[in-house]
DNA sequence: GTAGGGTTAG
């Protein structure tokens, strides 16, 4: 009995405007199940349910003390139900005090806010926050990172902007919070004044402030003004670290990424989950199969738990490594999926061609019934019909999403998809009609797709009209000029070749620059066409010469449509011949051994000859190729390409 | 009491 008389004494002098939670936090679980034991004192009674979970007994308790309750006890029920997101229960406390007119304090109208702005319910907080008499710092930063988390960036700047103009100061904690919503042009350049206003306040160097704010730099892409920020931390903690890691990551700048991710643990870094799960996203960029599967070893090691976002990295990661088995068995091995799970598994299937698996594991999908597909899951699943080889599937897919059925809207992309896969299969004119139709303007990429099919069905009506359409819009991408060019020539219209030839010259287009690599343990090695920087450079080019004569023996011919420069043959053909992709591949062959798959990959589509030149490879050395482009997997084997020579 | 970094697609 002492004891609890001891305590009663501690709550008549505990200052009414702290938490009395955290006052009763610091109790035992012992300690507490023996107060229970007592007869109770109606508050103590509340905040001892309140602490075992017993938030039912804990409601019929405070429905029992009607008037009688008091700051406590609704400071203790509240903590419950933020800590449980229990809507229903908070939402009845709430009641509890209205209905009683009893005016909270601002400090409990405050964990109010931060109540349902946890349960997702915005308008409830934004109401509660709208009716304060007066507001404090924390009312302000719990509202606008209740709309950040929930990703209303626009209502977050929206209220904070209000705030500026109130009387109440932001403090780090706002800052830090605000600035995870500045995105987009709006967003950045609101950010940047937030940035100077956090630097007149000599808050630029705090930790979460200036994570955030290197945060939003890599977002809007300037990766480095965020680098700055980095480097100007006093100090480093795992977010910023990852945070500046995933930069470079998300703007494809993976070995940057890696780079950072070497040194940094170098130094010392203790990564996370997020860390791993950003450095991996770099991996699947590079295709460093190796790295990855270090990543996962040292994961599995350190016993970091193995979350959701982990795992569909991993699945992404392999997948995109040419390895789907791993990434099945990562699939298969997860207790609990998102929706990005399915997306990664479906498209990594996809893009390696393989119709009939995208197709059943949508199935598997649907049939489970527990997650919702989402507008990324469609589009994988269309390009995987498109690829696959399964028009017909697809096309019932999109009549499906067209009527509803899956409660994904439509958009561009999946419009594209269904380009694609008429082209595909040689329906260039229906495809044509499809675009006329469609609710959506067309973009580029979607009338790129139709010329594509254009050259391989050799539909030289539709292809004309598709590529000068596309000249128009899109002077500077190379990529159109080429295709057309290829179509003139295989219509025998030389007047027209060296037109669209000039005018490419004319519009002085740059082309992205062809880069292809290929792993070695753990080692990525990095050709650029005609590249002479390799090491073992000249191995490579001895090697080149050699598997030339020997292809053209067993009927490999250039293709020297694929060279557009205005030089004779001989010089067509050595260009030909640098192409970083055959440079990675002859490299591959010449540091294997026998019958070791090679594994490349092109940051852009590979070309019609080097795609040739592969199959013979694969034939006559008895290599298997697993080949990355920008597209999509081509697995190359005995001469003969997975994707059926269309990409 | 309020705070920063993450996974698929493009």
């Amino acid at each position: 009995m002492k004891f609890v008389e001891k305590m009663k004494c501690l709550f008549h002098y505990y200052p009414k405007n702290a938490s009395f939670s955290s006052f009763f936090n610091s109790f035992t679980t012992h300690q507490l199940t023996t107060l229970t034991a007592f007869p109770q004192d109606p508050q103590i009674l509340l905040i001892t349910l309140c602490s075992n979970g017993q938030l039912k007994e804990a409601l019929i308790e405070m429905a029992a003390q009607g008037l009688e309750m008091k700051f406590e006890g609704y400071d203790m029920l509240l903590n419950a139900c933020i800590k449980r997101r229990a809507f229903r229960e908070g939402q009845r406390v709430h009641a509890h005090m209205i209905k009683s007119r009893y005016l909270p304090p601002l400090y409990l109208r405050n964990r109010l806010i931060i109540f349902y702005g946890k349960c997702d319910r915005l308008r409830d907080a934004r109401n509660v926050l709208d009716e304060m008499p007066e507001k404090n710092v924390v009312s302000w930063t719990a509202m606008i990172s209740a709309y950040s988390q929930r990703g209303s960036a626009s209502q977050a700047l929206d209220l904070f902007v209000q705030m500026l103009r109130s009387v109440t100061e932001p403090n780090e904690f706002t800052f830090a919070t605000v600035l995870s919503s500045c995105t987009g042009t709006f967003g950045f350049e609101l950010g940047r004044q937030i940035h100077s206003l956090i630097i007149k306040r000599t808050l630029d160097t705090h930790i979460f402030v200036g994570s955030s704010l290197l945060d939003m730099y890599a977002k809007a892409g300037r990766i480095h003004e965020a680098r700055e920020v980095f480097e100007s931390l006093p100090e480093r903690d795992v977010v910023s670290c990852t945070a500046i890691i995933s930069g470079y990551a998300q703007l494809g700048l993976d070995a940057e990424a890696l780079e950072l991710f070497r040194r940094l643990n170098l130094e010392g870094m203790t990564s996370n989950y997020v860390t791993n799960a950003s450095v991996l996203t770099a991996l699947s960029g590079l295709a460093a199969l190796d790295l990855g599967k270090q990543v996962h070893n040292h994961v599995l090691r350190c016993n970091l738990p193995f979350c959701v976002v982990l795992q569909n990295s991993l699945i992404d990661m392999y997948s995109k490594c040419g390895n789907l088995i791993y990434s099945r068995r990562v699939f298969d091995s997860m207790p609990e999926r998102t929706v990005i799970s399915w997306n990664a598994m479906l498209v990594g299937y996809s893009k390696h061609g393989m119709g009939r698996e995208v197709v059943e594991l949508y199935e598997l999908m649907r049939n489970e019934n527990k997650i919702k597909p989402d507008s990324v899951t469609v589009l994988g699943v269309l390009s995987g019909c498109s690829h696959g080889g399964m028009e017909d599937v697809g096309l019932k897919i999109f009549d499906e999403m067209v009527n509803g059925k899956d409660g994904v809207e439509p958009d561009i992309e999946h419009y594209g998809c269904i380009v694609d896969l008429l082209g595909r299969a040689g329906r260039v004119e229906e495809a044509f009609e499809f675009i006329k139709k469609m609710p959506f303007e067309p973009t580029a990429a979607l009338w790129g797709s139709l010329l594509g099919a254009c050259r391989v069905h050799s539909n030289i009506d539709v292809g004309e009209f598709v590529g000068r359409r596309l000249l128009e819009i899109e002077p500077e991408n190379a990529g159109n000029y080429v295709i057309l060019s290829n179509l003139y020539a295989s219509a025998g219209r030389w007047e027209d070749v060296r037109m669209v030839r000039d005018l490419m010259m004319k519009k002085a287009v740059k082309k992205d620059p062809g880069r292809s690599w290929i792993e070695l343990d753990q080692t990525l090695h990095s050709f650029h066409a005609s590249d002479r920087s390799h090491p073992r450079r000249q191995e490579v080019f001895a090697k080149l010469k050699e598997l030339s004569i020997k292809l053209k023996e067993a009927g490999y011919v250039p293709d020297l449509s694929c060279v557009l420069h205005d030089v004779d043959e001989e010089q067509k053909e050595r260009i030909l011949l640098g192409h970083s992709e055959k440079l990675a591949l002859t490299f591959g062959l010449i540091s294997t051994s026998d019958r070791t798959p090679l594994r490349v990959i092109k940051n852009l589509r590979i070309c019609v000859d080097c795609h040739n030149f592969a199959k013979f490879v694969s034939k006559i050395y008895l290599r298997e190729v697993c080949l990355r482009d920008k597209n999509r997997f081509h697995h190359i084997s005995k001469g003969i390409c997975s994707c059926g020579d269309y990409w």
